[in-house]
DNA sequence: CTGTTAGCGCTTTCAT
DNA sequence: ATGAAAGCGCTAACAG
């Protein structure tokens, strides 16, 4: 059996050629070889032909870690995440992922376990070999966020801090439309199942506080532990007992286990009271009832955060990009029950 | 308002000190001060102290890429996989990220969307920058992935790979299983719903027309394209046309994909059809009917593949190892319906 | 225990 | 259009 079909055919020892063995190969000098490689233009159009096909032929590849060294660009940026099992990451680690390959980047992954010092850690450590970070949901705050962006560009997705480029959905837009949904329905008394000691968690509180204010609406805040299906499961209890009408979950894994508690319990939603997620994770419309979601616009988050980055224009002047969020009315709210 | 309070004074320039700047300022050899901090033991404890001190007043981190050329060692690992956004892969890459930290490693995750051509370009180009490869679920065959592998160690998560050191559940204990839960309820004829092409999809079918022929169950296999959601929904048609009373679905998003378009046609399961779904993702539990599922142990694969990768004694040795698969009986299997 | 020297692979002036 | 040489930050012999 042959099994000699690839296409590079590189050299069978375990080392990669360098721009040496190419230039060794063709009587250049290596800093020929590397112009030709990678600055059009200032090389012999026939010799660049040459070094070309003996690069390929060789199976030559540059190594990143020498190439920064000088430059001091190392081709790769990083996302740090509190909770890397967390849906409503994916699409936005997706999201930055394309737009990081589309130019011709790579992506790091790290998590930071919820916990702000680890946070700072890696963020100074990742520092020494990324061109920038795209921190979400940050645990920091703007002025440490401020002074590690003075090493490498910063920016903040799915959270806003104040000094720093950032991409944040429409919170206030996206609140306002969940509100005005169940206060259509006729609910007048909601709850918001946050996680305490978030500073997004605190964003959203203080705008529902606003609204509610605004409207004829009574709100409460019931505080859980963990951003979490069991996180929801627990929160039944004092759900029920707070006598509201309607509960706006922190996110989509919380309003499930909401549900999947109330299902345990027998009790029936929405006849009993109404479930409002947020994010709109894959899963949300295949639970019944299907939950209605402010569906955030986590793709386009990464995307837009990754392209400011990625662009030197724009990774250190603090623009704040606002996309709008959208209610996704499902089967989880209903109007509330007769008293 | 002073917002001066860091742990680390670093300097106000947006230049990391190197270790030039901390024995310039100490009067030694860089060299020493490399020793010390990484070579614990062969330096003086009192000037190994004052290095330190320097060290962290200074704000020093070490230089990972000029660390990584003079050793070829660049403390990172790479995972690479065919889709970022299936939930399946969450726990695998969060086990491998937890033992990448406690050895002190960076995670890289890249995405091959499912082409074996982009999947060979990325890992050769990541092999210039990192220490390993964890490749899941490959699209490449064993051949090729031998030759990769030459460059630098490469471990086969979640599929076989004659050659290269291996992490995979116990498919035919598990499938054994779900078609002895099945037999039991009384089903005779299933349909494997998978995705047409994939070398682990080719594995479990071999299995399957095994088993199928020493018990007494009929198997058909039903082709989907992609192992999604929608995917599954596709595949309703032909699996009612088929006659058959139950379908394992490649994963749980094609099981969703089965049991939401069931659901839209009015067709209930498990009572026209049951439904044994492979993984075990978060959202199995949640749907209705929660996932009859083999529970493939993601987050072990995870991290037993990245403690071969870590390990030079055994990166390079093709040791299989094989994790037990689960079945996790809920609620989308039953009796077949009398005829 | 510590200093000297050379180099990892690549880029980048400065020459030619 | 091409070459020579220096250097990015760190490590690794090889001396003392």
């Amino acid at each position: 059996m042959h099994d000699d079909e690839t296409s590079t055919g590189e050299s069978p020892t375990g080392r990669r050629p360098t721009i040496y063995d190419i230039a060794e190969r063709l009587e250049l000098s290596p800093s020929t070889v590397s112009r030709a490689l990678h600055k059009p233009g200032r090389i012999n159009a026939t010799t660049v032909e040459k070094i070309r096909a003996v690069a390929d032929e060789l199976g030559y590849r540059v190594n990143p870690m020498a190439r920064a060294l000088p430059t001091g660009m190392s081709g790769t940026f990083a996302v740090v995440l509190p909770d890397i099992t967390n849906p409503v990451h994916f699409e936005l680690i997706r999201g930055a992922e394309q737009v990081a390959r589309s130019h011709g980047a790579t992506l790091v992954v790290s998590e930071s376990e919820g916990s702000p010092a680890l946070e700072r850690e890696t963020i100074e450590t990742l520092q020494q070999s990324v061109d920038g970070l795209l921190v979400v949901a940050s645990r920091l705050d703007a002025a440490q966020l401020r002074k590690l962006a003075a090493i490498k560009p910063i920016v903040a997705a799915n959270h806003s801090a104040r000094d720093l480029p950032s991409v944040t959905p429409d919170l206030r837009g996206g609140l306002t439309a969940a509100l005005d949904h169940l206060h259509e329905l006729g609910h007048r008394s909601v709850a918001y199942l946050g996680v305490t000691g978030l500073a997004i968690n605190r964003a959203r509180w203080d705008i529902l506080l606003d609204l509610a204010t605004e409207g004829s609406m009574s709100v409460v805040e019931i505080g859980i532990e963990e951003p979490t299906v069991d996180g929801g499961s627990s929160a039944l209890r004092r759900i029920r007992a707070s006598g509201v009408t309607a509960v706006l979950a922190y996110n989509d894994l919380v309003a499930h286990g909401v549900l999947r508690a109330a299902r345990a319990a027998g009790i029936d939603v929405p006849t009993a009271f109404s479930v409002v997620g947020f994010d709109d994770i894959f899963s949300a419309e295949l639970t019944v009832p299907a939950l209605t979601t402010l569906r955030s616009p986590l793709r386009d988050i990464g995307t837009k955060a990754m392209a400011l980055l990625a662009d030197p224009g724009t990774n250190r002047s603090p623009s704040h990009v606002v996309l709008p969020i959208e209610l996704v009315t499902r089967e989880s709210t209903a109007p509330p029950p007769p008293r």
